[in-house]
DNA sequence: ATGGATGCAAACTGTTTGCACTACT
DNA sequence: AGTAGTGCAAACAGTTTGCATCCAT
């Protein structure tokens, strides 16, 4: 048995999607989400969008937006609205779920702590609600030495 | 010993700032914050400016958002971000601090859970940072009974 | 062939900015 | 009197929308 690539995986899980809601297979769909699993890091809309202009792929910002939206709706991507007025990306599909830490210098840690979980189940059974995702940023700098 | 109000500790904070600053002390400054301890929950720049010219004061959009970072600077009123591109605010003097679920039908619910306080000491150990602050949002939706 | 998806540009929305005027110190 | 702060409107930036066209089915 093969272990089959991240990129491939995820394709498939698209292609599954659209099948399933008999949406189309446009070529832009996989470009950009191609293009989206070749970032290391986080990146917004525009910088996606530049980075595919810059490669020669004929692509409009309507659709860098619509896809990004489908594609958060699956959780192959996550989005992220570090600063205000600018939501950035990040793959989501494989790797490890994590929350952030954003330093002054604009350098992001990521971590990932347990404790979190169990806020959720706390609330949830406290409020009688279903937790769906949360968002968590804390905000800091760096300690002089 | 008298007890002072609320409204009345965090003009003499606001004062106190601006005599130290050598700020001014104009009518805007008090004539918001006075409005802003007078909603009850979140609310929104555009919301604070409508109120106020209902009132017939007479403010500009400017000097709303002015004030309120400077408000906000001085932690007399917290600033979130609940949906994108739409700050809401919220007076937060006196008041004990707290996170927020956030469910599909806009209802917010607060909480307060002290897990976050030791997360946040365990990451300022393991990254050697110092953290001023975090925003924390659940979102998620009421169970059917 | 048909209508879902796209590209393009214009519209939109919350916020910021420039500038002349006002009023706090 | 001098200048920080204001009101106003125009500018701004990221995102959304309307519409003609295209192309996956």
């Amino acid at each position: 048995m093969e272990k089959k690539s991240i990129i491939e995986e995820v394709k498939k899980i698209l292609d599954k999607h659209l099948e399933l809601k008999g949406q189309r297979k446009t070529p832009e769909r996989y470009a950009i989400i191609n293009e989206i699993y070749s970032f290391r890091h986080h990146f917004d809309a525009d910088e996606l969008y530049s980075q595919m202009i810059k490669k020669k792929y004929r692509v409009s910002r309507a659709t860098i937006y619509n896809t990004l939206e489908l594609l958060v709706s699956l959780e192959l991507v996550t989005r992220h609205v570090f600063k205000d007025n600018l939501a950035k990306y990040e793959k989501s599909f494989g790797f490890m779920q994590h929350d952030h830490i954003i330093l002054d210098n604009d350098e992001i840690i990521e971590f990932c702590d347990p404790r979190i979980q169990s806020i959720k189940n706390t609330l949830e059974e406290m409020f009688d609600v279903k937790i769906k995702n949360h968002s968590l940023y804390f905000f800091g700098e760096k300690n002089k030495k």
